[in-house]
DNA sequence: TAATTTCCCATGCTAACCCATGGCATCCCA
DNA sequence: TGGGATGCCATGGGTTAGCATGGGAAATTA
């Protein structure tokens, strides 16, 4: 699988490591490798607050890496690329997963999450999401809620649902 | 990692000393190697202050190195040629760490950026800047705001709101 | 010679690395 | 079809190495 697909609960451990799910972990490593990173690690993650919800955005490293082409394109010493370089760069953590296949979440942004014990990993395709398992719940039928009143149509001609 | 990412807060010495923090001293080795400085040393930087903030601005000699070409472009007894100059170079210092990855950071930047006792290194992928640790904050927070403004948005993965 | 600055060595702490264990699901074999 | 065995996955904890920081000695400048 190349993408985050599906939602997995792991816990917090007293030093604030937490198991990156098998499947996610699986698809970082196809990831890596298919942009020909050879060397045998999971290709790391950036860790990002969400600008849209209190939860922490997880961007492989070639998805983030994308992210800067926009911000080649001006000038560096624009007022543009001030705001959005210190907005993508500044909150970012770059962060590689242990042995084991864990990572350690940085401080602020756990409590930028609100997360205590328990964390849920939501995938959405090309990059995932973690969350506070009420938050998480909540975020999942507002999004259906959503999705259902706008009818959710894919473009590309996919059928509703 | 070749960029400058994320947010690291160190303590300034009595001498005027502080630590430059691992992962950029990492990013900085590397670029240096990258463009064939096989010396192990960590490539020198370019410290200057930022024209829009009070902050001082951190460049790689690399990237210093590229602002000379447009200047290179111009006749050298132009106004434009001793405007751009004096504005780029005058200010300029060309900062070397110490065998502990330290740098000292000149009386003048430390007092136009206002820093006492503790600074903050915020990444901005190709470059990065010193703040004092409230300043800061308050810039992140308007970047942001700055940046939700103008309507940015990431290009693809991340959910429609 | 006095005052700074630069180099070098020393130390506490934190975080990454490594090894070990328990639980769950799957597979195999009777 | 049921029971046992096996392997992966999540989790816990001890140890080590790297990092930030402090202070003293040598070198440089006024």
């Amino acid at each position: 699988m190349t993408h985050f697909l599906g939602t997995h609960q792991n816990r917090l451990d007293a030093k604030g490591r937490v198991s990156v799910p098998a499947p996610f972990r699986a698809a970082l490593k196809a990831r890596g490798e298919a942009n020909g990173n050879a060397n045998g690690n999971a290709g790391h993650l950036v860790l990002r607050p969400s600008h849209q919800h209190q939860c922490i955005e997880a961007w492989p490293a070639e998805e983030f890496e994308a992210l800067s082409q926009p911000l080649n394109q001006l000038n560096l010493f624009s007022p543009e690329h001030d705001d959005l370089a210190a907005t993508l760069y500044a909150d970012a953590f770059p962060i590689e997963a242990d042995k084991e296949g864990r990572v350690v979440l940085p401080d602020t942004l756990v409590a930028y999450a609100g997360l205590t014990d328990t964390v849920v990993f939501m995938g959405l395709g090309r990059i995932f999401q973690i969350w506070e398992p009420a938050a998480a719940d909540r975020r999942r039928a507002e999004a259906r809620e959503r999705a259902k009143v706008k009818g959710f149509t894919l473009p590309g001609g996919a059928p509703a649902q």
